[in-house]
Order: structure tokens, then C-alpha cells, then sequence
DNA sequence: CGACTAGGTAAACGGCTGCTAACCTCCCGG
DNA sequence: CCGGGAGGTTAGCAGCCGTTTACCTAGTCG
């Protein structure tokens, strides 16, 4: 089978790579048609223009990490197995496809209007299920400081495309711990 | 006194806010200007291009983050005092400077070249004195897995623009907190 | 076999944008 | 008073870049 990725899918993931890399205006329409061996204006026989092919790359990427997310979730029975399979989600996630998690933080501000909604609203959701999962496992955060500390695990976990020191499993292991460690409960300590 | 600031500095804040908000190649050369009440070119009176600009910002940021860093570790007496400085140090200042901060974790793919190898060395002493605190308050830390885990504090705490739900004090607290959590040695629960 | 389609090409256009040029106006020291 | 530098202005150029156009193949299918 093999299922050979599609023509578009094969645009989207080297367009993922140069965007992630120089950023959604440091990249040119030929860059990205070098990048899968056609050149340049063939692209438009795929996609309706540059702005259409990060929209529909940061749709794509927000679907999955929700519908991701929200499976791990529901197939949990309790809170603290919960919170782990959500942070182990969001690590793979990030470890498997950098350059996605690097596009998503850093180029919301290039997207079309219409684009930046759809996108803003499924982070929403997907935020959402981190509070819920959060404040069921640390009661002493009340809902704002949960939403704060989702977005700082995130800038923890998505941190990760910057330093590739260690192999994938040491590196997994060692954002896990270092995420769900900094959700633990104030403990009193001595 | 007040010291008013020079218009070099009036020109630096307001490009980083914009450069923060809308990336640099996303801002043009009378948006800055504008912003600062002038128009356009008028910018060249004070920097030789776009690009200085970018790299005076940069290199001043690095060098800020370096020298306050030191300090703190420099005056700490314990280990553990010394990377409760760090943490207290790197979470006010990504606070009081959210754009700053911004601006160095997307913006460096966009430096020029010599720039960027200037920023780069001070950033890496930077992470250096991270990864000397980090170790001798975390003995099961290697030295690789140090340093991965200060990027990982670094995403952490830089973190903080996206999320402005809480007061400045209450998001200080937090942010030391976890960080600080993040970093704890391996507790054996149970 | 012919016609249509999918997917590619190279060439050209048009707008945006960084930067330069030419010029203007304070202000200030001798 | 007057000469020059500091700091503006507007107009314009040059180059880049997203997009369109016109054209060329292979396959595919009636």
C-alpha cells in the first residue's frame, strides 16, 4: 500500500519546513516549489494562493491536536491518568512534527482573517481541555490561572524544536517529567 | 531629569512592539515611523537600514538577559538561592518586556549574518550560566539534559505574552513557581 | 483516434517596500 | 548675522514577489 502522500501533502510539509525555518514572508512561492522539484507558479495548480496553504496547514495542525487531545482525554479513567496522556499527546505531537509546532506559535499573525478565526477558536477548544484536565488534578489553580499555566506547559513542551541535543526518547521522558512536575500541587516541603 | 529617552530608543521600542506583533518582515519601514510620529525614511537618520535595527535590538536584548543573569547567579550564596534569582531574574524581565522577549524567540532567522553569530555567542554563554545553575542544584542532570531542560524553562516562562489573563504579580508567582517545579529532582511518590 | 484534463513550464505584470536623493527648516556657536 | 549640522519632508527608483497568462505535454477515456 504505502499510501503515497499526495501531491498537496507533500507541498504542505515542505512549505511546514521553510515556514517553520524563515518564517511565512521570509519564504517566496519558488522557494516552496523547489522544495518538492516543481518550480514556482505550479503550485496554483494545488492551492488558490500562499495564504490558502497556511490556512489550511494551521487548520489542519489545530484539528489534530483538539481531536488528538480530546480522545487521550476521554479515554482515561481518572484525572491524573488524564492530565498524562494529555501531556504525553502534546510532547509526541511536538517531537514528531517540529516544524508544525513551530509554524503554529509563531505564524498566527499571517493568516487571513476569515483563516485566523477558524484556527483562534479550535486553540480555544483545545485550551479548553487542558483547564478542564488541570483543574480536576491541581485544585488551588481557579480557572485563569489554569488557562495561564496551559499556555506556559505549552511554551514548555513546544520549546522543544530549539535544542535537539538529546534522541527523541531521553527528550520525551524528559519534557513529560518536567511538564507534569510543574503542575504539581504547592507542596510544603521540611 | 527623567532622562528622556533618545529618539534612537523611542525608534526601538516601538519597532519591537511591531516586529512582536506582526513579525519583521510583516512591518514596513513607515509603520515604524509612523509609530513614532515621524514618517518613513526618516528612520535613516538614526540607523544605517531595517536590518541594523533588528540587530541593535537583538544584540541588546542578549546582552541585558547575560548581564543581569550573571549578576544574580554572582551575588547568590547557595546553589539553590542562585537559581531562584535566575528564575526570579529571566520571569521579570520576559514581564516587564514582553515584546523584547517575543521579538528574540521568532526573530533571529531574520538577522543578518554577522548578527546573528554575535547574538548566538551570547546567547549560548547565557544558556551556559543556566545549564552551571541548573547542575549544581540538579545533580541528575547531565549536561545535555540540562541544557535541554533550560530551553525548556526558557519556552516556559517566555511564554507569558500569550497569555495576560492574570495581574503581573500573580503571573510572577506562577511562573517561578513552575519553573522552579519543572526543575525539581526526581521525587520518588508513594 | 481525437478530445479533454491534470499538471507542468516560462514569461510578464503590478504592487509593495526598502532605500536614496533632493530639498527644507530649525537651532546654535562664533 | 550667518553657516552648518541635525533631523525632518516628499518624490522616485529598483528589485522582489505573488499572481496571471499562454502554452506545452502526458495520460485517459468515449
Amino acid at each position: 500500500m504505502a499510501e503515497k502522500p499526495s501531491r498537496r501533502d507533500q507541498i504542505l510539509t515542505a512549505a511546514a519546513e521553510l515556514f517553520a525555518r524563515h518564517g511565512f514572508h521570509g519564504v517566496g512561492i519558488d522557494d516552496i516549489g523547489a522544495a518538492v522539484g516543481i518550480s514556482g507558479p505550479a503550485l496554483y495548480r494545488h492551492f488558490r494562493s500562499k495564504d490558502a496553504m497556511l490556512g489550511e496547514m494551521l487548520t489542519s495542525i489545530s484539528e489534530r491536536l483538539l481531536d488528538g487531545g480530546q480522545a487521550r482525554v476521554d479515554a482515561a479513567t481518572t484525572a491524573d491518568e488524564a492530565l498524562q496522556a494529555l501531556v504525553g499527546w502534546h510532547v509526541d505531537f511536538a517531537l514528531d512534527d517540529p516544524a508544525l509546532i513551530t509554524v503554529q506559535m509563531r505564524n498566527l499573525a499571517n493568516l487571513t482573517d476569515p483563516d485566523r478565526r477558524r484556527v483562534r477558536a479550535l486553540q480555544r477548544r483545545y485550551v479548553e481541555v487542558w483547564v478542564e484536565t488541570i483543574r480536576r488534578t491541581v485544585p488551588d489553580f481557579d480557572e485563569p490561572t489554569a488557562r495561564a499555566a496551559a499556555h506556559a506547559v505549552f511554551g514548555l513542551i513546544n520549546s522543544t524544536p530549539h535544542s535537539a541535543h538529546l534522541d527523541r526518547d531521553q527528550m520525551a521522558a524528559l519534557l513529560s517529567r518536567m511538564a507534569l512536575a510543574s503542575l504539581t500541587p504547592v507542596v510544603v516541603t521540611s
